[in-house]
DNA sequence: CCGATGGGGCTTTTT
DNA sequence: GCCCCATCGG
């Protein structure tokens, strides 16, 4: 057997040949988890435990997706090439849910060509709903409304169970209600929709409940303590649960990291792994625990900081490689600084021959990036952002999308709203509420409404095209669609559109990309190729931009960096208010949540990691004096080198001279000091506690300073009253 | 029909 | 301080 399993420590080889048994792996970070899911499929088809259809592989992102089908593919085939994994299942929530909503639409009260809208189509439908409903925006606005509705779906929720407490509620879920009927009118499915849908499905359905957890004997799921709470209730369906599987219900498998559990934001509930321990009755439960990335000192450092959490399964990180090099710690006067010196040292790593690849600059928020591109931009430093707009979700793009929504799907009002007056074709806002007016008495679709008004133009342009389409190759017919819209002429009379015309012609290309395989796996057979392409824009965005290939430093928040690994990470603003975030501080939970965050950060480094932060900060157009974040405290120092003075652990103030010439990073001096008291000083009150100083103002016996303390928030104070103590 | 202007807001993100 | 959005004026 060729899967090598000799190279696997003894609780990797546990888990991947784990007895006909629920499982719950928890997986540290680092330590072979995708390993361990694949060599385990690879392991029950090889060993013929399992035939591929027996199998079912979940996971969040395609990427994660993609990467396990091509790891599976590459075990299975290494001793026999043609034995493709035919039949399994692999793919997200979403996607798995759109497979089965599409093969069993009709049970689902499902078109079978539905759409599906993502975030961005989501909001759009919303407004439209409650402008034609008259809703006043200001007391629902469109964002919350959809946040409302996402919520109750993603707890099972439909309109008519609304849990109604005031008028408030009882608004939003009027609104839910009207925003469902329009959806399904027009045939639409949002995300949460996607896997309501399928749960309620499956909920309803016993037959085909009990054809699947047959079927899938194996059910595998990744990023376990990412499940929100609809997302464990499908699995649980679709297992068969409470029937056992000796009683042919299906074994999962479920491999997760309490400690990684940074999406409680988004409806992510790690509860479900404590859930699932009890209601799966799961009695093989193994731990990962030996690192494979990083040095002692980096692992030290996570373990310590993540000790402090109360809410864990429990669970402590080690390695076989040495302690390594410390934690190098820098104290920045301004997040100008912390930029100039983090270039610095990049420019130094990267003469030493470290790859910029090889080098993540993590921050806890986006707008934290500007200040590191301007200085890396400034020393003409090749770097790559993640995050922002993604090929699928161009402005440019949404709109060939659209028209290609109107070919396949002419009643999608959403898609014609969207482009019937774009490229300008005069069709004016009144026109617009007319045909809306009529369209809502004959209760048809705006494009059948169309018919016989001046609008009727746009309704012959997109019939003619979906004659000329009809029987095209899906590439042809896109570049086709994209030619007759009128987007390239509109385009090139514009000054930024060549990037724009360059996009709707790599839209081509995607199509021509979009093999038969994927359109089969992502949507079964029977579905026609141009929906299968419209549901893959939606449900797989693309990559945020391609890199290019250059070798370029990498920089991310610290939610995109999960997953990732580095040869030496920069871990920035280290701050009180930062990171932890001031929103999180008062979240339940939420600053545990930001400790596993700031774990996540440290156990993306394999050699070397830097922790740096700043005493003052632009944000929200006010500079900001802040406080070491408590996460730097809770590191042992032991296992810290700092490359700053600890000016937060210096006893008293005290001029410090020996810092002007031991510091490469001379700072300027503080511009006033009173009593020993200056702007940025970290103070303690006796009631207040830990504190740093942000404004000195007022002269002689009547001097006032505004402190910005630890748990108590900005107080200004009088220094003759205050028992102020410098920290 | 576009560009300018002003107001609000501002953590994290995938599907 | 900056970005996004809506609205207004040419």
């Amino acid at each position: 057997m060729s899967l090598h399993l000799e190279h696997l420590n003894p609780e990797q080889l546990a888990a991947v040949t784990a007895p006909d048994e629920h499982a719950l792996i928890l997986a540290g970070a680092g330590s072979g988890k995708t390993r361990v899911l694949t060599t385990r499929i690879a392991w029950l088809i090889k060993g013929a435990r399992a035939a591929p259809a027996n199998i079912l592989a979940v996971t969040f992102t395609n990427k994660a997706a993609r990467e396990m089908l091509t790891r599976v593919t590459a075990m299975l085939t290494a001793a026999s090439p043609s034995s493709l994994p035919r039949g399994m299942w692999i793919g997200t929530f979403h996607g798995l849910a759109n497979r089965m909503l599409r093969m069993h639409h009709a049970e689902a009260g499902l078109p079978q060509a539905f759409t599906i809208l993502d975030s961005q189509d989501q909001l759009a439908a919303i407004k439209r709903m409650s402008k034609g409903m008259n809703v006043d925006e200001e007391r629902f606005p469109p964002r919350e409304l959809m946040y409302f509705i996402n919520g109750q779906k993603e707890e099972g929720t439909r309109p008519r169970e609304v849990r109604v407490t005031d008028e408030t509620t009882k608004g939003y879920a009027g609104l839910y209600a009207a925003y469902d009927e329009q959806c399904q009118r027009e045939g639409v499915v949002d995300f949460a929709e996607l896997l309501l849908r399928c749960y309620e499905l499956l909920a309803r359905n016993e037959i085909l409940r009990e054809h699947y957890s047959q079927r899938f004997r194996y059910i595998l799921v990744d990023e376990f303590q990412d499940t929100n709470r609809l997302q464990y209730r499908w699995l649980k369906l679709l297992s068969g649960h409470p029937r056992p599987p000796q009683a042919g219900g299906s074994l999962v498998f479920a491999v997760g990291d309490d400690d990684q559990s940074i999406y409680t934001f988004r409806g992510a509930n790690v509860g479900n792994m404590a859930d699932f321990e009890r209601d799966f009755k799961v009695r093989n439960v193994v731990r990962l625990e030996q690192n494979y990335r990083s040095h002692g000192n980096i692992l030290d450092a996570a373990n310590a900081l993540i000790s402090n959490n109360r809410n864990r399964l429990g669970k402590n990180l080690w390695t076989s490689a040495g302690k390594g090099e410390p934690l190098r710690v820098f104290e920045g006067e301004s997040d100008n600084d912390e930029a100039r010196w983090l270039v610095g040292e990049v420019e130094a790593l990267a003469r030493d021959g470290t790859r910029l690849s090889q080098v993540g600059v993590l921050y806890r928020s986006n707008a934290q990036s500007r200040v590191v591109e301007h200085a890396l931009f400034s020393r003409g430093i090749p770097y790559r952002v993640y995050g922002g707009l993604r090929f699928f979700e161009r402005a440019e793009i949404k709109d060939a999308l659209a028209y290609l929504r109107l070919v396949a799907a002419p009643d999608d009002d959403n898609a014609f709203l969207r482009v019937v007056n774009f490229p300008a074709r005069s069709i004016g806002e009144r026109t617009l509420e007319q045909l809306q007016d009529a369209a809502k008495q004959q209760n048809s679709s705006l494009m059948k409404a169309a018919e016989g008004t001046k609008v009727a133009v746009f309704k012959k342009l997109i019939d003619d095209l979906r004659a000329e389409v009809q029987g095209l190759p899906l590439a042809e017919a896109v570049e086709v669609t994209i030619n007759r819209s009128g987007l390239i002429e509109h385009y090139k009379a514009k000054r930024e559109g060549a990037d724009r015309i360059e996009n709707l012609e790599e839209l081509v290309t995607a199509a021509a990309a979009f093999s038969q395989e994927e359109r089969e796996t992502e949507s079964g057979e029977a579905v026609d190729p141009l929906t299968a392409f419209l549901t893959h824009a939606a449900l797989e965005a693309g990559e945020h931009q391609a890199g290019e290939g250059q070798d370029a430093l990498q920089m991310m928040t610290v939610h995109s960096a999960k997953g990732l690994e580095f040869d030496v990470v920069f871990l920035t603003g280290l701050e009180e208010g930062l990171f932890p975030h001031e929103q999180s501080v008062v979240e339940r939970d939420g600053l545990e949540e930001e400790r596993r965050l700031a774990y996540v950060a440290i156990t993306r480094a394999r050699n070397r990691l830097y922790l740096s932060h700043a005493q003052t900060r632009m944000l929200h157009g006010q500079t900001r004096y802040n406080i070491p974040s408590r996460f730097l405290e809770e590191i042992p120092q032991q296992l810290v080198k700092w490359l700053t003075p600890r000016l937060s652990k210096q006893k008293a103030f005290q001029p410090d001279f020996s810092r002007q010439t031991q510091s490469p990073f001379p700072r300027k001096p503080q511009a006033r000091e009173v009593d020993g008291f200056r702007i940025g000083q970290n103070v303690t009150h006796p009631k207040f506690g830990a504190g740093v100083i942000v404004d000195l103002e007022g002269q002689g016996s009547d001097v006032r300073v505004q402190v910005n303390f630890r748990n108590h928030g900005l107080k200004m104070l009088a220094l003759a009253m205050a028992k102020l103590q410098a920290a």
